[in-house]
DNA sequence: ACAGAATACCTCGCATAGCGTAGTATTGTG
DNA sequence: CACAATACTACGCTATGCGAGGTATTCTGT
């Protein structure tokens, strides 16, 4: 898929990714490839993003004695989700415009 | 509207402008204002860019003595339109992923 | 008559962001 | 025991939207 559509996308998918549990890295690329695909160079700086927009919040945990950084989503997140569903409005008046017949 | 929404359907919204008459840029934003803003620095590089791809042919014409540049839609260009609907499928299916209640 | 808005086009340079490439380190598998 | 998978990070290239600035003509209100 075009790269251009996928950037604006690439955010709130991954906040979408933790938005019913926490997550890490590695996983979250694994949970949004069959939607859109995400390089680790990509993944790292959204999530620093996010976090510094306090979208979410990064917690340190030992996983098979590896450390394992979570990620769990925050009300401020959460309601950047929400205000998609109110750009999703925009992008699909946008759309129509893009497909409409004779004129 | 966010601007990395922006990315990728801003060029998909001037050709979607010209599919029906050619047109020249003051008019296409003022044609794609009511969907999306567009400056005349983002604009005229996208013209120039659907241009080297094929997607347009330009034609300078004078208007009231003045030199306006018209813009018309090549079958490439019309190629582009019709992908973008297929991409579409993808992008619901990320709004879909986005959206999903409880899992 | 004249200022200012509108029409019409173009360029430079900044900031953002996706991603290829590379690096580090551990665990699981054939 | 090598190799894939897991897990995170950093550097630098490239694309692109856009603010700011430039040029020139026509229309409009006072």
């Amino acid at each position: 898929m075009d790269i251009q559509l996928k950037r604006g996308l690439l955010e709130i998918c991954v906040l979408a990714a933790i938005k019913y549990e926490e997550s890490y890295g590695y996983k979250i690329i694994k949970d949004v490839k069959p939607y859109i695909s995400i390089s680790e160079s990509t993944l790292y700086p959204i999530l620093k993003r996010l976090e510094e927009a306090g979208c979410l919040n990064v917690r340190s945990a030992e996983h098979n004695g590896r450390l394992r950084k979570y990620y769990c989503i925050t009300d401020v997140g959460r309601q950047r989700l929400g205000q998609f569903a109110d750009e999703w409005q925009e992008i699909m008046s946008i759309y129509n415009y893009v497909i409409r017949e004779g004129d």
